[in-house]
DNA sequence: GCGGCTTAGTATAAGGCGTGAGATAAAGGA
DNA sequence: TCCTTTATCTCACGCCTTATACTAAGCCGC
């Protein structure tokens, strides 16, 4: 009987956390549990404070529903985002509402793992101290990083765009962080978070997109993470569009990240059309927003933009046929601001690329957090294992004054 | 307590299917269980005749080791596939050794759903009246069929190349067989086959490839296939690999199987050597052979197949960087003869196509298991219910002299 | 060849936990 | 006020795992 009570505990709070506030009888209907065990386990969640009572619903006839929620308040989660040109580190609340936020001016792509770790535990630890002074319990710390995330021992980081080799980031936080600590790559973070939050709510087989200078995704298949063997499934951004096609900084041909990348899109927009000349330090996203304005009346830009929705969405069929997902999402900065514009065409290549049977079944929609929501990602992953331990995060660290907890 | 027992029954009986004969000691160790529990229920096990013990290990100091083993003869399986071209029924023991095969004279694509259900329960029902005749007991049958296997409230097939377009084949099965049946697409039978008998056994994450006249892949992530949201997931074939290339027959332009099945291949060797002419009725494997042979000798020949392999590769990376898979199987009858000289090119192309880290961590392997596999496989299906159910079948269907099972 | 040692497997008792049935609570309506 | 309805809780029951102690079955050394 290995620890039967958690899965019940589980399966009570997922639905409670994902879908909001509920009565005890649809979370009986929703866990399978009989409603006597519904009643203790919420018993033992409300104990606990993990769970309140909210209110009761209008009764039509019989004894009325009491609705149950999460409580917001229960405890913090932290977010760090390591971007390639940031840090960002925020604090939510179990409603996933930003309680503080903190920016670490570290440029790790100038500096090694040390110094990214120094700072970003040295902005974490003085949210904690900040937030413990009002006295509010911090749960844990989840950790976006833009590479690959080996989940073995420990975890370990492969990120070369900031030269990071098998860095093991978990173990140096957790040095430095009396927290809980959780790391993940930043495209499967936001994923995540646009997954609970966003627009993949509601569904469970899910492909959410990462559209800036580089692309990736993240995969959720029946709802959770599809990681693959060794942490690096979803790397879309290197999957082949044009057979032989121009070299792209992973060193292979054709990449759909050479095509349709923001840094691809703005030099080509350059080659086609003479008057426009790229500065040596691009700030892409404003030269994005230049190019999306241009397409209106400018052939060339409009002709850019075109290219890209035709290669964007064979490679979106690609995806739907090889997932056959409920709903794909276009997320990442480039992707918000290019999307309103090239969805239209890119459903259409998707439904002319994709078999007819899953392109029937797809839905193809803008994402809806915005390009900082890297952080928010980070933060469910620490919620992620509060749901998946019944309302308990794995052990030890010492956390003060939880003695129930 | 939704049946703790069967999902400790469960835990025991799947190493012992899918490693062989174990001790309890061993059992303990692979289950997690306490070794009382693996007492109880291999007792229990061996009482319903499902377990036995089969001899005992040297000891070295200590009480020696029983050997136990899922007793082959407890029941057999029986397989259907229905192919384009033809039906084959076969039964096999939970050794997964054959026992009977029967052969159906049928072409599915030339009749309807009605007249191949007829003619294949038929089939089923001969061989269940010999067997049982033997006093063999049939434990169910697993029917593979070339097309998606959307599995709602039954098993509805869609499969344009035979002209089914939501045949609920499982009702019409049950209605003529009084056995347990399962429905699956081939290519997904075929994988599970090779995944636990062939090239995939001992891996978890695992792309198996179905390289014929059309292209497909079964997709397992850590040991379980991959369906998607509505069980068309894996359509590898239909994948673009030329933007704007040529059309398929799926009506997209450039896929994968217009490019390298085995049909696009003899045509492109015909339109490049002028001395090749195929006949109207073409035998394609027979001349697959012959482009095989060809190819040592003749340029245009093998100017095909390496192009097949660079294109075959380039598509089997984009499966690497999206699934990170630890092993990729080339399967399917024109995989199985064109394998042998193409692998190395193949093998060449994703290590230069794929993303190094994920590359480096997978291989690219032949299949084990021929291209007749699809019914052991559909046969698979059946052992699966089994194990998933702790050495029960989902009720019904009267299943006489079992009493206790 | 006989005790001692080691390891495997079994019996027993204790305790955790879900469940169904019935009890109780809390409304609306006559 | 009483009846009906619906929600929630209580409790006894039984399933199942597990810890513990015990038995079984071999090797080893004297």
């Amino acid at each position: 009987m290995r620890d039967l009570r958690r899965v019940s505990r589980a399966a009570v709070l997922r639905p409670l956390f994902l879908d909001g506030p509920q009565n005890r009888v649809g979370l009986t209907r929703l866990t399978g549990l009989s409603s006597a065990s519904v009643t203790n386990v919420i018993g033992d969640l409300i104990q606990e404070g993990l769970v309140v009572e909210v209110g009761r619903e209008e009764s039509d006839g019989g004894r009325p529903r009491v609705v149950l929620s999460l409580d917001p308040g229960f405890g913090l989660v932290i977010g760090v985002d390591v971007g390639e040109t940031g840090i960002r580190v925020e604090a939510f609340d179990l409603s996933m509402k930003e309680v503080a936020v903190a920016l670490v001016g570290v440029h790790p792509q100038e500096h090694d793992a040390g110094v990214v770790v120094e700072h970003a535990s040295a902005a974490v630890n003085e949210l904690k101290a900040q937030l413990e002074g009002e006295g509010r319990r911090i749960l844990g710390v989840g950790v976006a990083v833009p590479g690959v995330v080996e989940h073995d021992s420990d975890a370990h980081v492969h990120a070369p765009s900031i030269g990071w080799d098998g860095v093991p980031l978990g173990r140096l936080f957790r040095q430095r962080i009396e927290l809980p600590v959780s790391v993940e790559n930043g495209a499967k973070t936001l994923g995540q978070a646009e997954m609970w939050l966003g627009a993949g709510r509601g569904y469970r087989h899910t492909v959410v997109t990462l559209w800036a200078t580089g692309i990736g995704a993240a995969i959720f298949a029946d709802g959770t993470l599809y990681r693959g063997a060794a942490s690096s499934a979803g790397e879309w951004g290197h999957t082949n569009v044009v057979a032989g096609g121009t070299e792209c900084r992973c060193g292979a041909h054709g990449c759909l990240e050479a095509y349709v990348g923001a840094e691809a899109l703005l030099r080509q927009w350059a080659a086609a059309d003479g008057t426009v000349s790229l500065p040596e330090e691009l700030d892409q996203q404003a030269w994005i927003d230049r190019l999306v304005e241009a397409a209106g009346s400018n052939a060339a830009a409009a002709a850019v933009l075109e290219r890209a929705a035709t290669h964007f969405g064979t490679a979106a069929a690609n995806l739907v046929n090889l997932f056959n997902p409920e709903r794909i999402v276009v997320g990442g900065w480039a992707g918000l601001k290019l999307g309103p514009l090239l969805l239209p065409r890119i459903r259409e290549v998707v439904a002319a690329q994709a078999l007819h049977y899953p392109a029937t079944r797809v839905t193809v929609e803008l994402g809806r957090l915005g390009a900082e929501a890297v952080a928010l990602g980070a933060s469910t992953l620490i919620v992620e294992e509060l749901l998946a331990g019944g309302g308990r995060l794995p052990e030890g660290h010492a956390q003060p004054s939880a003695a129930r907890f």
